[in-house]
DNA sequence: AACGGACCCAACCGCAACTCG
DNA sequence: TCGAGTTGCGGTTGGGTCCGT
């Protein structure tokens, strides 16, 4: 522990760890003994009144910090390992809604604790807000997410329920209590007359400038096409040809030379190319505020910057 | 193999809200 | 109504691990 945390540890003057030194409170990581005696207190005894818990328990430890390890750890019903493209989607979609309501999120994510979802953000949308040098609040990242990556999710989340159930026309990604949530949700963009589509509509934040009632994304299995409905408007683009229906940004199938000759980044280039690319398409988007959309990954990242030169590329040879 | 930077996530903090005597 | 104790939330930190050089 170093000296910063030590420091802020020993000024800790608020709540109830002003006591830590008579007490002789631990802190840091648990240990297998603290857990287990966690763990069977309140087996026996149920949780709550974590101060009196953690005394009677022979712990230790604060009462916050026996809530802490129980709630994010220790709870029999907390999963983990990867966020999975729903959870991925479904996070993002709160969150544009929301903001940093890492808890209220995380109650529409079953076994998903707040500060794991917190942590999802952070690190990984906040990462790609880095790369993108802009600040993961700005109108410039917001459309990104909107635009850009959460069609290429849905199509993730799309192709992987094609290949589990072996069938491109009949596939759905509606699985999971997630998936119910927004299929409840957002479900009210279905078209429903066209039986060989999968339809995902999203509501946007309260100001609302993309509603259930006025827009959908829409994926399909058969072509590989996005489409976005907005109002009576429809976007769709084959090979990158048409930019003339920005409105909702159109994706193409990815091209498959991406990554470079390492399988690695992408040229610093590139990356400009990218941000030139946003500047013009700017001008074409609607002042939307505050949605956020998903990265899939870094992969996909990367793919769209490619995806975005191209776009670039092919406006400026036009 | 060694090193250093980047990343992930458990655990901490302060503060606000809530509960209860 | 008030105040002490408790709980819950969002922001932050830093140790451990991974990965590229």
């Amino acid at each position: 522990m170093d000296d910063k945390r030590s420091l802020m540890m020993n000024k800790n003057i608020g709540d109830f760890e002003n006591k830590d030194e008579e007490m002789d409170l631990r802190r840091g990581p648990w240990t297998v003994e603290e857990d287990f005696k966690l763990i069977n207190y309140i087996s026996t005894h149920g949780e709550g009144r974590w101060n009196s818990l953690s005394r009677c328990a022979g712990l230790k430890r604060t009462g916050k910090s026996c809530r802490l390890r129980w709630l994010n750890y220790l709870r029999p019903d907390v999963r983990r390992g990867n966020i999975t493209l729903e959870e991925q989607l479904l996070i993002l979609e709160l969150h544009s809604r929301w903001g940093n309501r890492w808890s209220k999120i995380a109650q529409y994510l079953p076994g998903r604790t707040d500060n794991e979802i917190k942590n999802y953000w952070r690190t990984r949308v906040q990462k790609h807000a880095k790369q993108l040098r802009c600040d993961v609040n700005s109108q410039q990242f917001k459309d990104t997410m909107r635009y850009l990556w959460m069609p290429r999710l849905i199509e993730r989340i799309q192709a992987s329920a094609s290949t589990s159930t072996g069938s491109a026309t009949t596939s759905s990604c509606v699985t999971t209590p997630s998936d119910q949530f927004l299929m409840t949700s957002f479900d009210d963009g279905l078209d429903n007359n066209n039986n060989n589509m999968d339809h995902l509509s999203f509501m946007s934040n309260p100001n609302g400038y993309v509603s259930p009632e006025t827009s959908s994304v829409v994926v399909s299995p058969t072509s590989g096409l996005t489409e976005f409905h907005i109002g009576s408007e429809v976007g769709k683009v084959e090979n990158n040809q048409d930019q003339s229906l920005v409105g909702p940004q159109i994706m193409s199938p990815p091209p498959q030379n991406y990554l470079d000759d390492n399988g690695g980044l992408l040229s610093e280039d590139l990356t400009q190319s990218y941000h030139n690319w946003f500047e013009n398409v700017n001008g074409m988007i609607p002042p939307y505020s505050d949605s956020f959309w998903n990265i899939g990954s870094d992969e996909d990242f990367w793919l769209l910057l490619q995806q975005q030169q191209q776009l670039v590329n092919n406006g400026s040879s036009e």
